[in-house]
DNA sequence: TCCATATATCGAAATATCTCGATATACCGC
DNA sequence: GCGGTATATCGAGATATTTCGATATATGGA
């Protein structure tokens, strides 16, 4: 867990935005009938909402998995990315004690 | 409250470092005698410790300032800079909040 | 195998941040 | 007012981030 590297993960209003997204599979267009079973999203619905390239989408998306807060999970050509939970809770703890223990 | 000016402030491991620092007055050398009612660190030994130039330390007070992270209160030629409790913990509230909230 | 689709990576231009030294401002004591 | 000290602001060079289009890679289907 590499709190500057999480940090300046989530220093950036896209990125934070997609992980509000991803609470929520509904923000998305629905997955198709072959991946309904598939928790999380693919790159290209996330591309389309937040309105940049794709190459920047696939990018934020790498930024986010390298810090923790998301895992991207391949099926054939798509890869789905879905909030890791659990990262997201001990980077908040790490970083509320960073911030006021004493 | 601007979220995305707090953050920005704290992406940078020397201003948190600082916000780490100023939890304890004794991080810091003794004030001169006259000051010792007054709360807070002046910059001088801000800078000192973290070994960096006077006019970025002035600057990094004033992000953390501008963030509401540090109150600045002058008194003659010193700015005694100290943390600000309360805008700290609910940073740290809406953070979480828009992080984790449903 | 060849083509189409989805994603990842590369290279670059525009913009922002970091950090400095120099200078300006504010205040104190004489 | 003048000189000295503490802090703030300015301007600039170095570095990092943002974002793109182009290209590479991976996969699936005809």
């Amino acid at each position: 867990m590499d709190l500057e590297k999480s940090i300046a993960a989530l220093n950036n209003p896209v990125r934070r935005r997609i992980l509000e997204w991803l609470k929520d599979r509904s923000n998305f267009p629905p997955a198709l009938p072959e991946h309904a079973d598939l928790d999380g999203v693919c790159v290209a619905y996330i591309q389309e909402k937040a309105k940049l390239s794709q190459s920047t989408i696939s990018n934020y998306m790498g930024q986010l998995k390298q810090a923790g807060f998301v895992v991207g999970e391949r099926h054939g050509q798509w890869t789905f990315y879905r909030r890791h939970e659990e990262n997201i809770r001990s980077f908040l703890a790490a970083f509320q004690d960073e911030m006021l223990k004493s």
